[in-house]
DNA sequence: GTTAGCACTCGTACCAAGTGAGTGCTAACC
DNA sequence: GGTTAGCACTCACTTGGTACGAGTGCTAAC
């Protein structure tokens, strides 16, 4: 571990390359930083620092910048916490729809008042719905060869899928049919619908009189509803904001990031994370290669006891790790007005 | 109007220039094009074209550039028309999902093929449903405050809809309620909604014995499910592109664009159009100042003969007009695979 | 262990000259 | 009168050379 000096020397650099996107040498140091040594010494110190891996020299005479593992050490252990800025707070209070019947709505409001508050990218996505349990069923005919399904899960999630059919039902076939499909499936997730199922299903169709060849469609459009990609919804928000940092000013390097919020299969991957904690990628650690140059800060999102989405924030390497740590600490605990309020 | 020479020298420095990005001389176009005439005929000539202003010089010992008056003649009578190419007709043909019954896939799929077959920027819309007649209303109780609204329009086209209400109906209540609400409603749009029917609820909740109290919610609900810019998807695909062009190395123009982009609202305003022709707009045409260097091709998408969607194409005011208004063309056309087939 | 001093490095800004693509104009040509 | 060759001129861009300065590493003295 690194003595006080060289903890002090880490986080003055680092804390400067993230306001300035500069290199910094060791007198800017000595001058703006109160050690009690020369820049000489800061020189040694700074050389040692590099030796050990924490930051970089990008050519003989400049400055330092931070590396990754630098960039690292000071997520973990250096970093100062930085309490929620008040005009944020308040931001972040009005500008987020507090109504827990529209979860998509309030993604796309957290996604949305985040990317403004910290200036960087931010990407949300409203929770699975894969082990939400089954709790309601409803066919409705909508022509001869399909009905609309909708299926209510016990977190009180909604989703549409439509079920196509050699013959649709009437709607009174359809409504007892909403009965026994929900009388079958209730409390199964999408992860426990199989074989089984599918039988039970056929079974009390032939019993009941209802047309069994319904029931492979019915099974593929209710594990659609629960488990396609398709039916999670991914809102991006403050891609421009990538434009304004001087790193993204080499196209290349932009086009990358760009065409990575772009793709919800990326955005999901990235976002797919189940740990408690506020979880921190920099740099090279992205195992998308597309984001070497960027750094992700990403958390489950509480937003009521049944509720969580994923929420990720992208920005340069050089970002400012603290302040949206911060901002994300405050939504992730609770997403509610008296607790942002705290 | 110009004469045949000016049109083929118009044509050949548009042409060129959506090619190159560079200012074109009057020795290229001799040397190029067999006109029969020497560069110093064509400079004559591309003096006029300056004077009448349909081409620009950047500097004054530059060659010339097409002013967007130059490319509204060029679009408008000059170009070419280009037949779809085969490898782009198979490829489109193979990526849309031609399911008539996931609209959102369709144009999701529309969107994205078209960005990569024209290497713009697509954006694209579902079709609005304000002006569909609804055709069943089902309404579940989803728990003690809160119903789910389904409601199924004469086109096909499936909503959801949140009622948050201070006491929900039980499932039995809430079935009969839906068989009221879609006899009273049944062939009314979003456009037709006004305070008659909802006296007319008002009168009928009471006759039967329902809360009246739930109408008000009910109404809105209605209302906000056919109305809602919340419920219309935008797809937008390719937004990486844009960093391609070298007129975006610029950040700052990058930067307006991609802006542009990401707010649902603006592409909104930019889709709507009722034209059943396909739409130019070049460049400082765009009333959106954001998209100034930017030209937008769009057009009303028919998917059979119940939707149309809308389908724009974002590019640099330097784009391959011709090659889009083809490629539109076959899809605008009718998005059947026998018709891209012709 | 710390520091002052100094030589050295290297990216950047600046400048001047040269290059070349392109123009406009004029006078001659058909 | 339209066309063309020729020529002077313009201007962005490249190249190379110089100066500058921020910053380093090393050394010797404190």
């Amino acid at each position: 571990m690194l003595n006080r000096r060289k903890t002090k020397i880490l986080e003055a650099i680092v804390s400067d390359y993230i306001a300035s996107a500069e290199p910094i040498g060791s007198r800017t140091i000595a001058k703006r930083y109160d050690l009690g040594v020369s820049s000489a010494t800061i020189r040694n110190e700074m050389s040692d620092l590099e030796d050990m891996g924490y930051i970089l020299q990008p050519h003989s005479s400049s400055g330092r910048v931070p590396s990754d593992k630098g960039y690292r050490l000071y997520v973990d252990r250096v970093m100062p916490k930085k309490p929620l800025n008040k005009d944020h707070r308040e931001y972040l209070k009005r500008a987020i729809a507090m109504d827990v019947n529209r979860i998509d709505q309030m993604m796309r409001d957290v996604a949305r008042a985040v990317s403004h508050v910290t200036s960087y990218t931010a990407v949300a996505a409203e929770p699975l719905v894969r082990r939400h349990k089954i709790q309601h069923i409803q066919l409705v005919p909508v022509d001869d060869y399909a009905m609309a399904m909708m299926l209510i899960t016990d977190l009180k999630a909604v989703k549409n899928q439509m079920v196509i059919v050699h013959q649709a039902p009437n709607h009174g076939v359809a409504g007892r049919m909403s009965v026994e499909l929900t009388n079958l499936f209730k409390g199964a997730s999408a992860d426990d619908l199989c074989e089984l199922f599918t039988g039970m299903a056929r079974h009390r169709f032939a019993e009941i009189g209802f047309d069994v060849r319904l029931v492979s469609p019915l099974m593929d459009a209710v594990y659609a509803a629960l488990a396609s990609a398709d039916n999670v919804q991914v809102y991006t928000s403050g891609m421009k904001n990538i434009l304004d940092f001087p790193e993204f000013a080499d196209l290349g390097k932009a086009r990358a990031v760009v065409g990575t919020l772009e793709e919800k299969e990326s955005l999901l991957t990235l976002l797919a994370d189940n740990s408690e904690q506020i979880t921190v990628i920099i740099g090279g650690e992205n195992e998308n290669t597309m984001l070497r140059d960027c750094s992700v800060i990403k958390a489950k999102i509480r937003i009521n006891e049944h509720f969580s989405g994923n929420i990720a924030i992208i920005g340069p390497t050089r970002m400012d790790y603290s302040q949206v740590m911060t901002v994300l600490g405050a939504i992730v605990k609770n997403l509610t007005l008296s607790e942002i309020d705290r």
